[in-house]
DNA sequence: CTGTTAGCGCTTTCAC
DNA sequence: GTGAAAGCGCTAACAG
């Protein structure tokens, strides 16, 4: 038994109409009479007869497949990104080419998922590269930036302003009586990606304090893993307080102050960026700025589709309100 | 500019060979004189050629696409198994077509994703319903469970042994001197995918102990916000330890023991069982069945491989080692 | 409202 | 070692 045996032509023939017609009904063109749409649609099911979306795919050059890159998808960020990437792409009939592109050369996964000639790509990532900003421009396929900015302002994106985020992070700290905040994120935030860390500049020059290069911690990956160490730097600096980008990094570090004896909130302070459900599990829960993440993934996945339908009028870079949730890390007072 | 101008006719026009001269070169075909194949070789670089995997696939009825299936993509069991068949599956140069499953009609998402013509798929879940097998055993399409049994052994599937690992966890509380175990689980573990409470049973047994209803907890979801509720249940009841199917709902419970001024592990157990990252960063950490997650997802994607490409001798049914981690939620003597 | 006819871009015999 | 030609299963004009 082969591998998709009923055709277009064996539904034709069943029917005893044309493969124009049961084209036309499979793809809900209006111009059918009902009573041979009945007849087709009898047959169809009949014959359990499911189109091949490869050969449509190659007759419509369209293949309602859209392709979503991502660094790591163990990563709750860039997961609760592509659930609501998911739930618009199924929404709107498009499929998902999902690819890891940790670790891999991101032009040769680009390359690859654009040969497999989806209809858009979603990029997610902690920056943009230049070899990534080219294979963009040079190609005609529609992406978006889900999460993630480009500075040159050229590409789609859907963010929140982390710039004022941050800014906030840290003016609320200074205000609740900390004196020393840090600022601990993976090395794109300091030298690629630099709007959060813009807010932390932003907040130490309204209170009027100066940069202090002891009070800046950069680890090379933003994974749980790699928390410990950095931790224990933190811990024997003179911070007594800290801004994290990556809610596994600040979690590390919460537990490492406190399984150490430093008291948070009341000797330390932590806020972190994310908000996912990592921030109410920790003890104390953490302090956090609230991106939506699930509607970021989501309304990218929309600007997506506007895209691949060459509307006009498409918002290209759209910022989504964010909050701040005061949980047990911070004094609060 | 139209999106993939250059095709195979180009580069053999410019080459001035035939196309079945490209395809050999682009598919590594050694029937070509090296000096034709730098040619094209050449040709294709300057063209920036880039094939067609729409139409390789449907002229060879390969798609070198798998789908892969899971309920819920933010939950960290089912992502590090899919780190682990992407991992896998980029090794073998295969794509992966991503559909989380929650809340759709699975049969509606399978026949969609099998009118892909992937050329296999992963199914994960809690649970495998009638209609699903029903899906599988009808297409040609090669399928393999993740961290799923099928209790009828016909579907290849990569797990562990469940019933021992829950046998032992529940015996080592035993022998720690706890007296009443509970068992708290979503659902399907209670009704549809037994071996787990299987090897609780068993070790109730062992110990000459009665199934006691008001130690079993069945929640609708494992997410982590139903827990919250079950949790207060549990407190309430004359369980002095608990053994858990999923480690947010094992996180939710322990937490709310801790706040609410019950001891872990002194007057109350927790044993979990997939020593996601979580397991270490609530406080007390918690002991945990370790179920080789990424490992169950590469073995997976590795047989369907196998199965893809009809090899003989294939194994299919993987039952993978697991280890038993000892941390702060139990007393460990 | 329905049928005919070209392709879509590639792989794959089959010859030479 | 290379080319010609026939599809893969479907869509999309174009007729009628």
């Amino acid at each position: 038994m082969e591998k998709q045996t009923v055709t277009i032509y064996d539904v034709a023939r069943e029917a005893q109409v044309s493969m124009a017609t049961v084209s036309r009904v499979v793809n809900g063109n209006t111009n059918v009479k009902p009573s041979t749409r009945a007849k087709v649609l009898d047959v169809i099911k009949r014959l359990d007869y499911r189109p091949n979306a490869v050969a449509r795919g190659l007759a419509s050059k369209k293949t309602t497949t859209v392709g979503v890159l991502l660094p790591d998808i163990t990563n709750n960020f860039f997961s609760s990104l592509a659930l609501g990437i998911d739930d618009i792409a199924s929404m709107y009939k498009y499929n998902i080419i999902l690819d890891n592109a940790d670790n891999k050369k991101e032009s040769q996964v680009l390359s690859n998922i654009l040969a497999k000639q989806v209809d858009g790509v979603i990029y997610m990532g902690h920056q943009l590269s230049d070899t990534v900003r080219e294979e963009i421009n040079r190609t005609n396929t529609p992406f978006v930036l889900a999460g993630l900015n480009d500075d040159r302002y050229e590409i789609p994106s859907v963010n929140i302003d982390y710039t004022q985020a941050f800014y906030e992070a840290v003016s609320g700290l200074f205000e609740q009586g900390y004196q020393n905040i840090g600022f601990l994120a993976a090395k794109p935030y300091f030298h690629n990606n630099l709007d959060r860390y813009q807010g932390y500049l932003k907040a130490l020059e309204e209170a009027g304090k100066e940069v202090d290069e002891s009070l800046l911690f950069e680890v090379a990956d933003s994974r749980f893993k790699n928390g410990e160490d950095i931790a224990q730097q933190i811990r024997e600096s003179k911070a007594d307080g800290i801004v994290v980008v990556g809610d596994e990094l600040a979690v590390k570090v919460t537990n490492h102050m406190v399984d150490n004896g430093v008291k948070v909130p009341e000797e330390f302070a932590v806020v972190t960026s994310n908000n996912t459900a990592l921030t109410e599990i920790v003890r104390p829960s953490l302090t956090s700025i609230e991106p939506p993440l699930y509607d970021i993934g989501a309304v990218s996945m929309r600007i997506l589709t506007k895209l691949m339908n060459k509307e006009d009028e498409i918002e290209n870079h759209v910022t989504l309100p964010h909050k701040f949730i005061l949980r047990d890390s911070t004094k609060n007072a």
